[in-house]
DNA sequence: CATAAGCGAAACCAAAAGGTTTCTCAATAG
DNA sequence: CTATTGAGAAACCTTTTGGTTTCGCTTATG
């Protein structure tokens, strides 16, 4: 029980951020359900395999990729957990487009506040 | 029918833009069920009214804040409809942290391609 | 062993982001 | 009519972001 630990490992990006350049969302839908080398993801990309590192590390940063070593080279494969914390934010909002249920179902089980 | 109109109105910032900084994030929050002149939001802030401004302005470019001017000042309220495209990118990987039933559900109900 | 493949680190760069302060301008209050 | 208030526009500055190219290290492969 040192610090603040509390399930969001927070690092230098968050999944907001992530998720917030184009590329990096396409990045995540390839990874879906192959993982695969960066060499072979930066070829689905118009820039360099340098460029393409680089969001994943802002990527796995944010826990939204794990990387594994094999031989030579790294394989990325998708983490998609980070991403309820996305869920959870929404959730706050959903009310307001959704019935009057869904109101009383934020009450009932998210009731921490996000943000 | 001029041009492309779907739905978007794409204008320099998009959604996922615009939620990427905790302070447009804290604003929504703070718009959530009282509209607002911006001295009166950035009072909530720890930087100037000018940057307030800009923030809120990004938040309108994404459609997440509706302006309307009564005299002198500006009020600033909550849109959060934009938010659904969040919620429906989120669709397409809620599948790997439920059950198959979502997976399922996925198919039925967002069969678009989302990024 | 020599060479090639896979990839991150470093150095560098232009543009965008997030602020600030100052200016201007319209609306309201005395 | 003249302050004063509310707020965007402009100009400016610093840091971050998204790229690039070059370099070097590690792991195959002929």
């Amino acid at each position: 029980m040192s610090k603040a630990n509390t399930a969001v490992l927070s690092a230098k990006h968050d999944v907001f951020q992530a998720i917030a350049d184009p590329t990096r969302r396409s990045v995540l839908k390839l990874l879906t359900d192959r993982e695969m080398p960066v060499t072979v993801i930066s070829g689905h990309f118009p820039m360099s395999r340098t460029a393409v590192s680089k969001h994943l590390r802002i990527l796995a940063e944010a826990g939204l990729v794990k990387e594994t070593k094999v031989g030579r080279e790294t394989r990325y494969k998708l983490q998609p957990e980070p991403l309820q914390q996305l869920k959870q934010w929404l959730s706050y909002y959903e009310r307001f487009w959704d019935n009057k249920m869904n109101a009383l179902q934020h009450f009932v089980e998210n009731d921490n506040t996000v943000d």
